[in-house]
RNA sequence: CGCGGGGUGGAGCAGUGGUAGCUCGUUGGGCUCAUAACCCAAAGGUCGUAGGUUCGAGUCCUGCCCCCGCCA
């Protein structure tokens, strides 16, 4: 892998730009930018030149259909969500030279000019087609704007780029009854024209670039890749009839704008461009500049395909070196949704946690999706935290730190001659480090960071090996020598962990007064000078208690809850029946008069009712909803004629009704007023 | 028959054709410097299933079953 990146002098990390309708939550930050960020640091403390890009994705349908939901304007929309989502990967510390947005300036020159040129170059198709027109909002409808039923599986909320219930993904032409989401009216067929990128044009050459020459990346990658090629590219619209977006800067294109994918990864270029106007071609351009797309799984088809005709179709860009793109974060084994609220949004967990932006940084690079969608439980959260922050790293250096004051005021001691315990620690880090670079570059960040882990367990196992606090009694001169390893290895956890954690990283290096952190200190055992003071330690990590985590747990039932309330709608009306059918129906009124639980049976109750005909007994289900002695007294309507039906053994003679709420609640239905049992309801 | 990924000890996950591994959890022991933390040891898996290739398959091939994702 060295000897591969030896041709690059620098790299140009991108992460994809979030889309500014919504906050970011854990599933993208495990995906993309705590990876992202992890990368950047490392090359950073390699010395390596970096440039790290983000930004926010600001155009496109979804947004404007949320600003018309709400009454504002789209530019309210990506206002408010790009503060926030920039402001919360600020307090995560993840480390872009920019964030910008495509709304800028910047974006709307470089994203036109990007266009005019392949225009200008050729490189478009036009193409008339008839699309979707909707004559009371008076535009045409694109992607989202079309409601109706999927061709494929007869679902009636597909949306006119895809069905959420099959996945199919789809022309809004492709609709059956399509209808305007602005409107609700039927649209009519409007001829328009777009320009297409011809993708069949570069399939050649995208085939040999990635099936060749790029057989190092990743399998889900790879595959994704190779299925789309083996399928033949279409050309792909690159315009879109919309109000909202970058306009199409070519003449009588007026109501035209960029289609979002087009504009978007060109927000990496002007992002570029706003941080270093002088320079960004040197990014871009030059051939010693190594570009790396980090992604989720979803965006494979535009970074590996789309984007890169792009930048081939304009002939003067570097292609990506390589795009790792991650799998899902599953939220407690619920797939995370943004419309749903399943999710731990960045921004309330930095509220809600404050100052554990490392531990949730730790827990999703320990168990990121590299090659599987996985799953992040609080518990887990919790676990991770408590057993391996706490309790072996946080706790190898404080005792490390402890065992210097206690033994030597804070001065650290002189390293005397090694024993074989020492030296069998030093190889043990070393190997260790060396084992973290390696997995470093090859982007498996999950397994570097558990070689990071493991220098603090041998470091752990060495004190409790060496025994200091009882050589303490005989021999101070080897006591620090012991401490003085111990220390340096600290010095090594604060190197080795800074891509991962930085926050603590930094404080740990302020305690042990490093003034700077680089990786060429990894392995070496001569980091803190002997006589140097250190810090009276603080705890790195505290725990974690049950209360906090079942808070966060609380909350998410209760969403869960909440979007069962929010999806509930009334059940569709039955079959019309004759007047006749519902006569033969015999509901009368009755008094409880008993009422108790059925043994062994959760749901169910065995009510005594006074129906003026001498009595009956009825079991029903409600006792989740109802205590016995809450009905006692209460008058209830109920089926009279049903045949009797033994249920556990009682003999149940009809049935109590009752009406079923939203959220499965039972509630029996009375007479609103006196009557007396056995009257006949109809 | 849309596309892609996956099924490995109680849980979560690694695993490049050559004795099945890691973290957590569990059990037993040790230590007491340390945030009841640390260290050692043990128990626990017919690697979804049926075939095939191979001297040898968790790993390659084929069929079947099951899960997940396709607004990150």
């Amino acid at each position: 892998m060295d000897k591969e990146n030896k041709k690059f002098k620098r790299t140009l990390i991108t992460s994809a730009l979030p889309y500014a309708n919504g906050p970011v939550h854990i599933g993208h930050l495990a995906g993309v930018y705590v990876p992202a960020d992890i990368y950047a640091r490392y090359l950073r403390l390699k010395g390596e030149e970096v440039m790290f890009i983000g930004g926010s994705d600001e155009h496109g349908v979804p947004i404007t259909i949320k600003a018309k939901a709400e009454g504002v304007t789209p530019q309210d929309i990506v206002d408010r969500y790009h503060n926030i989502i920039k402001d919360s990967f600020e307090q995560l510390g993840i480390s872009f030279d920019v964030y910008g947005r495509t709304t800028s300036e910047t974006h709307r020159r470089t994203a036109s000019e990007f266009f005019r040129r392949l225009y200008d170059k050729g490189e478009f198709v036009e193409k008339t087609s008839m699309q979707l027109y909707d004559e009371q909002a008076n535009q045409f409808l694109a992607d989202r704007y079309v409601v109706g039923t999927c061709p494929h599986c007869g679902n009636e909320r597909a949306y006119g780029d895809q069905c959420e219930a099959c996945g199919t993904s789809l022309n809004a032409t492709d609709l059956i009854n399509p209808r305007s989401a602005i409107t609700g009216n039927v649209p009519v067929m409007r001829e328009t024209s777009h320009w297409y990128l011809p993708l069949d044009k570069w399939e050649p050459r995208l085939r040999k670039w990635i099936l060749e020459d790029h057989k190092e990346w990743k399998t889900n990658v790879y595959g994704q890749c190779k299925s789309w090629l083996d399928m033949g590219l279409q050309p792909r619209a690159v315009s879109r009839d919309l109000d909202w977006g970058i306009p199409v800067p070519v003449e009588g294109a007026e109501g035209k704008v960029l289609y979002v994918w087009f504009d978007a990864p060109i927000g990496y270029i002007s992002n570029t461009i706003d941080v270093a106007p002088d320079s960004w071609e040197k990014w871009w351009k030059d051939p010693e500049t190594r570009m790396l797309h980090f992604i989720g799984k979803d965006n494979i088809v535009f970074h590996c395909i789309v984007f890169p005709a792009m930048l081939m179709a304009d002939g003067t860009y570097n292609l990506p070196d390589n795009v790792p793109a991650n799998e899902f974060l599953n939220l407690e084994d619920d797939k995370i949704s943004t419309s749903r609220n399943w999710a731990v949004w960045l921004h309330e967990y930095l509220q809600e946690l404050p100052g554990k932006q490392d531990v949730l940084r730790y827990v999703l690079t320990a168990n990121a999706p590299e090659t599987k969608d996985n799953n992040f439980t609080w518990k887990d959260f919790q676990a991770r935290n408590n057993s391996e922050l706490v309790a072996i790293l946080g706790n190898f250096v404080n005792r490390a730190m402890v065992l210097v004051h206690k033994y030597f005021d804070g001065v650290v001691p002189v390293c005397g001659e090694l024993t074989e315990a020492d030296r069998n620690v030093m190889e043990e880090v070393r190997k260790a480090v060396e084992a973290e670079g390696t997995c470093m570059d090859a982007f498996k960040f999950r397994e570097a960071l558990k070689e990071a882990m493991n220098i603090a367990r041998a470091g752990n196992k060495y004190l409790a090996d060496t025994e200091p606090w009882k050589l303490a009694k005989t021999d101070m001169e080897r006591v620090g020598t012991i401490l003085n390893i111990a220390i340096q290895i600290c010095a090594n956890l604060a190197v080795a962990f800074e891509p991962f954690m930085p926050f603590m990283g930094a404080d740990l290096a302020a305690q042990l007064h490093l003034e700077h952190l680089s990786w060429d200190m990894l392995g070496r055992f001569d980091l803190v000078k002997a006589g140097d003071t250190i810090d009276k330690p603080h705890l790195l990590f505290e725990k974690i208690e049950d209360s906090v985590v079942e808070a966060q747990v609380n909350k998410l039932l209760a969403t869960k809850e909440a979007n069962q309330l929010a999806q509930w709608k009334p059940a569709e009306v039955k079959d019309n029946v004759e007047f006749e059918t519902f006569e033969r129906m015999d509901i009368r009124v009755g008094r409880v008069v008993e009422c108790d639980k059925v043994p062994k049976a959760d749901k169910l109750l065995r009510l005594r009712i006074d129906d003026g005909m001498g009595g009956r007994t009825i079991v029903s289900g409600i006792a989740k909803y109802y205590k016995p002695e809450d009905l006692v007294g209460q008058e209830v309507c109920f089926m009279a004629n049903f045949a009797p039906r033994k249920l556990r053994g009682i003999e149940s003679q009809g049935m109590v009704l009752s009406a079923v709420d939203a959220d499965g609640r039972l509630v029996v239905i009375g007479p609103n007023g006196d009557v007396r049992p056995g009257s006949s309801v109809g």
